[in-house]
DNA sequence: ATAATTTCTTAACTTAAGTGAACGTTTTAA
DNA sequence: TTAAAACGTTCACTTAAGTTAAGAAATTAT
C-alpha cells in the first residue's frame, strides 16, 4: 500500500529512508465507506486528502440542490480550501466509493517540512504542477459548450463516466441531469446520423 | 518599486538584505507598453509574470476568435502552462494596460532557490494559496448562470469591468459579447423595475 | 484631422439549457 | 422481501444564449 504512495513521490524527489519513515509515522493510511462525509459545510478542517484508490467528491449544497464541483480518484490530491484559509467550509466532501484515502492533517504537514526541508520542494512542485492542471481544466470549461464538456470528459476521464452518477456528472459540467440526458440523447442521434 | 515587491513578500516570510538582493540582482522589473505580447501560442517559455502594476490577460485563439481565460492586476502572479509543462504554449499573453510585470526565468528562479530554502517555502505558500483560491474561483464559475457570473464579478472584480473591454469580459464569462450587452440591458431592467 | 478599424449595442431568428411533471428503473432501507 | 426513496429518461413549455446582420460610437492609424 505504501510502496504506491513512494513510487508516485519517486517521480518527483528521491526521498531516504529516514524521510519514508517520517511520513509513515504520520499514520497517515485510512480504509473509508462509500458515502462516508469527510468534510462538512461548516467544518474547519485542517485535513488534506490524496486518493489511493477510490473516488471522492467535493459538492456544495444551495437551496438544498447539490452542486458537484469536482471528483477525486487514483493518484489525485485534494487541499480543502478551509485549510488554506482558515475559515469554515462552503462545501462538503464525501466517498462516492470504497476507497482508501491518506488524510494528513496540516499542522503535522508543517511539522514535518520543518524537519526535512526536502519536503517542502516537494510540496510545491506538486501544488505547482496541481495549479497549472487545473488552470488549463478552467480554461477548458470556460471556452467550452456544455456538450464539448462532455465530449472533452469522454476523452479524458472515460473512468468517470462509468463510476459516477448522472446527476452528479451534470451539476460537475454546469448543466441539469435532464439536460445531460438530452445532450447524450442529442450526441448518439449525430453519431448515427 | 521594489519596496511594493517586499512589502508583498513580507506578508508571507521576512527576507534578509542579502535575500533580498539575491531577488534584485535577478534584474526582473520590466516597463511594457499596452498590446505588448509577452507569450505566444507555440512558444515553450520560461517566464514568471508578477503584476505590480497594470493588468496582463492571457487567451487562446481559436476558429480566429480570441477566447479569454484570465485578467491578472495589481499583485498578482502567473505561470503559464507551458512553464511547468515544458510543452508549446496553447495560449496568448499579452499586456492590455501599460503596466509594470515582474518577469522571471525558471531556471534562476530554481537556482536562487537552492541557495535560499526559505524561497522554496515562499513558493510553495503562494502556488498552494493560489491553488485554493483558484480553486474557489472555478467552483464559483461552475455553480453559476453567466448572469450570476457577471453580478459575481461587479462584486469581486469592480475594476475589471471599467479597464477591460467588454468582448473580452463576455468570453471571460464564457459568453459572447451580444449576450452580454443583453444581460446587461437585461439586469437594468430589473432593477428599474 | 480624417479615414479605417474595432468595438458596442440592438434586433430577429435559431438552438440549447432550465423547469415541472410523469413514469419506469434501480438502489436503499425497513 | 417488500416498500420507499432516489435515479434516469422523456416530454412540453419557458427562458436564455448563439448567430447573423446592421448601424452607432469609440479607438487607432495615417
Amino acid at each position: 500500500m505504501q510502496d504506491i504512495l513512494f513510487d508516485f513521490l519517486s517521480k518527483y524527489v528521491s526521498l531516504t529512508d529516514e524521510e519514508k519513515n517520517a511520513i509513515v509515522s504520520l499514520d497517515i493510511f485510512h480504509s473509508i465507506k462509500k458515502g462516508t462525509v469527510l468534510l462538512e459545510e461548516g467544518q474547519t478542517s485542517k485535513e488534506n486528502y490524496f486518493v489511493l484508490k477510490g473516488c471522492i467528491r467535493s459538492y456544495y449544497v444551495i437551496n438544498g440542490e447539490e452542486k458537484t464541483t469536482a471528483f477525486y480518484t487514483e493518484m489525485e490530491a485534494f487541499t480543502p480550501h478551509c485549510v488554506v484559509s482558515k475559515t469554515p467550509s462552503e462545501y462538503y466532501v464525501s466517498c462516492i466509493e470504497d476507497s482508501i484515502i491518506l488524510i494528513s492533517n496540516s499542522d503535522m504537514v508543517e511539522e514535518v517540512n520543518g524537519k526535512f526541508p526536502k519536503f517542502d520542494t516537494l510540496c510545491r512542485i506538486l501544488s505547482e504542477e496541481l495549479l497549472a492542471k487545473q488552470q488549463i481544466d478552467f480554461d477548458e470549461f470556460k471556452i467550452s459548450s456544455p456538450e464539448q464538456r462532455y465530449l472533452n470528459l469522454i476523452q479524458k476521464r472515460p473512468d468517470l463516466i462509468q463510476r459516477v452518477p448522472q446527476h452528479q456528472l451534470a451539476s460537475y459540467l454546469g448543466i441539469k441531469p435532464q439536460s445531460l440526458s438530452r445532450l447524450r440523447a442529442r450526441i448518439l442521434g449525430k453519431s448515427k446520423g
